[in-house]
DNA sequence: CTGCTGATGTATCGGCACGATATAAGTGGC
DNA sequence: GCCACTTATATCGTGCCGATACATCAGCAG
């Protein structure tokens, strides 16, 4: 996830580490943390896979010893491998962590993967709803008073949800319609 | 956090690793799912920490290889534990997970202490609300259609969530007061 | 009575992300 | 000239996940 983050972001300009947390924070909305612990890592990672190149202009001064700022750099197949994450709309894109950041790049993703990724989100929030319904209506008075309240919180968060997704779904196709946004 | 919510249910009954999840699912309405590559190695965490030990009525099956149930119960030192961990009330407790976790075992925990569990939560959860607040008014035009409907979700949930604890200290509060419920 | 299927049940593996912590350089203010 | 804050990179141990494998048992259809 972090990954398809980072790949994404860097469409929008080369960026190095610090930076790139910022922007995340500022996407996500802390939605999604992503801490130091799993930014540097990934970056290496995504070093070894040839999706990135580490571009920093004074190269000598890392030559040395120096701690310096690493600016990393979208390659061509960084950017292929991105279109290809934007084109799936696995279960992963479903679920809590995954939808949030998968959405926060919709408007790059191909309008019917985006329509699979809302429907598909939807039957999940449906069946967590439909999960907290059968645990109030089930346990009429033994249920714990604070677990109680616990899932009544989340059965109408994930009422809300769903209309909020019936709302986008209902927007995406009568823009398919009529594409004017 | 798992080992935390198996310390509370193990004290309903002795259970295993199947029914213990079975539990935990009904407990957290999918809020957390905790899969048994995070709970089977928690079980034997525990083990080695001597708060539960394995009673097994049938332990002789085991002894030709046979993978039979492990029951598992908990010890004095366990509870005692639990009981440490129910006194805290540290920043862990007022993140998503932490939180859910911490209040499905309410009825059990102090009541200063639960005070200050959802004090925290609600300081947490404003913060969140103001970030995205400022977010959404930071950024007029220029931000993402999808992720301005993000954030509005976020920001939605976030003011309902404030409400409802809201109600709760009040109801904590007023039961200070007129202890009946 | 046999074989299929689904629920019950235990276990491991690789990988991702987290929180804590260390290090270091630049920046602003007083 | 010093102090505090922000910018910046990095590592380590630990927790949890998804996938997968394996085993037992009940019910039931053929």
């Amino acid at each position: 996830m972090l990954e398809f983050a980072i790949l994404g972001l860097l469409h929008e300009a080369p960026m190095h580490g610090y930076e790139l947390r910022k922007r995340l924070h500022d996407l996500l909305g802390t939605l999604r943390a992503f801490s130091y612990g799993s930014l540097y890592p990934t970056l290496r990672r995504l070093l070894r896979s040839g999706w990135i190149v580490e571009e920093t202009p004074d190269a000598e001064s890392r030559s040395w010893g120096r701690r310096g700022k690493r600016v990393y750099k979208l390659t061509a197949e960084g950017k292929e491998h991105f279109a290809e994450l934007l084109a799936d709309a696995g279960p992963q894109t479903w679920d809590d962590e995954g939808f949030g950041i998968h959405m926060a790049f919709f408007s790059r993703t191909p309008a019917e993967v985006r329509m699979r990724i809302l429907e598909g989100r939807r039957r999940r929030v449906e069946e967590r709803r439909e999960g907290l319904r059968s645990s109030m209506a089930r346990a009429g008075e033994q249920i714990d008073r604070y677990t109680r309240e616990l899932h009544r919180l989340g059965l109408e968060t994930s009422e809300r949800e769903v209309r909020w997704l019936n709302e986008l779904i209902a927007h995406e196709q009568s823009e398919q319609r009529d594409p004017t946004d």
